[in-house]
DNA sequence: CGTGTTTGACCAGCGC
DNA sequence: GCGCTGGTCAAACACG
């Protein structure tokens, strides 16, 4: 067995899926740079979006199956989630188009029956192929059920390194253009690092939420578990609070008094303000807190419209694969770069289009 | 005033 | 039944 995937396996036994997919992400998505761009992927005689992705995904595959563990992937050496078309989730926030592709390591998506079908997987690979299949120990399997069975995805991105000009150092959340609301942090035990849990405050009644934890193994992977999903489009006009937060102005003094509801530390998954958020460096800053309204309609527009291709790219392929691609494959670019790139990709899309992806109805709401 | 974070308390699931 | 753990609630408070 790959030496990295032991490594993977490693966390399964611990029963860490969350961590378990921090550490295959980062992991497999370590391998050399790609060369490609979309500039250079749709230069690419303009051949089916689908088909130049599949050509140049360089994937991990996490192979959800409970009989068939050992399913070959179509390309060794392809990053590929494989999941059933319901993965493609309409209400998943289009954040994809905000990271640097690379850094979007992996995801998961849960739905259901899948979610139990990754836990099966465990995080054993493929013994004998070069795929890097992942199962899910009946370990965590159990833990991934153990939660009423709901809906869950697994992103990891990377962290930005903590901020030393924060008080106890930052946490930056890649904002993903929902608004989130924290209703709590908790320590997780065997992680030093918190567990914040957000809820959707872009619509009453959404019961979309997410936690956002530091992966144990990799702390310099954000491991972001959206549970439930938005019943809600989009927000065209994101909050101006949304995710905002006030600057820190204690220190913890982490004196726990009741075991049970200690919160260990300053807040910090939350201590920059994300209308002042940065992604991923200075370049590629996409600070909405900095539009005005009119910037902040046009780059929803543009997100939407990135949001689009995101889905189309990562949606499915040719065999009803979810493919999750980057946009950006080996540098950080700017927002600007990126959306003009992806005007360059589909340049007939409209950015009202109904579908983000094929057999994925995405209704979207201008107001 | 509306929206956000912070944080102690509460509750439910689970293993022993 | 009990304790541990994770998830959520809700009051207090901050910010624009």
């Amino acid at each position: 067995m790959d030496s990295r995937m032991e490594a993977a396996v490693a966390g399964a036994a611990q029963g860490d899926l969350a961590d378990v997919v921090a550490r295959a992400g980062a992991i497999m998505a370590a391998p050399p740079p790609l060369s490609t761009s979309p500039t250079s992927l749709a230069a690419a005689d303009h051949m089916p979006l689908s088909a130049a992705m599949a050509s140049r995904q360089q994937q991990i595959m996490v192979a959800a199956y409970d009989d068939e563990p050992t399913r070959p992937a179509p390309s060794s050496d392809a990053v590929m989630f494989e999941s059933p078309p319901s993965m493609v989730d309409p209400y998943l926030p289009p954040s994809a188009c905000w990271l640097p592709q690379q850094q979007l390591a992996l995801q998961i998506s849960q739905h259901a029956c899948y979610a139990r079908d990754v836990a099966m997987a465990g995080a054993a690979a493929d013994v004998d192929g070069d795929e890097p299949i992942i199962r899910i120990s009946p370990a965590a399997h159990q833990l991934m059920k153990s939660r009423k069975n709901e809906v869950k995805k697994v992103v990891c991105i990377p962290a930005l390194p903590p901020t030393s000009s924060r008080p106890g150092g930052g946490e930056v959340i890649p904002s993903d253009l929902w608004a989130w609301r924290k209703y709590g942090q908790k320590p997780i035990k065997g992680s030093p690092y918190p567990r914040g849990y957000y809820r959707c405050s872009s619509s009453k009644g959404c019961m979309a939420r997410k936690q956002v934890e530091r992966s144990r193994s990799d702390p310099n992977m954000l491991v972001i578990t959206y549970t439930a999903e938005h019943n809600h489009p989009w927000p065209m006009q994101r909050n101006v609070l949304a995710g905002y937060s006030r600057p820190h102005t204690h220190t913890s003094t982490n004196n726990c008094k009741k075991k049970n509801s200690c919160r260990v530390g300053p807040i910090t998954s939350s201590a920059l303000p994300s209308k002042n958020v940065n992604y991923y460096s200075e370049h590629d800053a996409v600070s909405s807190g900095n539009l005005d309204c009119q910037q902040t309609t046009e780059m929803m527009e543009i997100s939407n419209r990135a949001g689009y291709v995101a889905y189309t790219i990562g949606a499915l392929d040719e065999e009803g694969v979810a493919m999750h691609q980057p946009m950006s494959c080996n540098s950080i670019q700017t927002a600007d770069e990126v959306f003009a790139e992806l005007e360059e990709l589909e340049p007939s899309n409209p950015v009202s289009s109904n579908n983000y992806s094929r057999g994925v109805s995405y209704e979207w709401h201008k107001f």
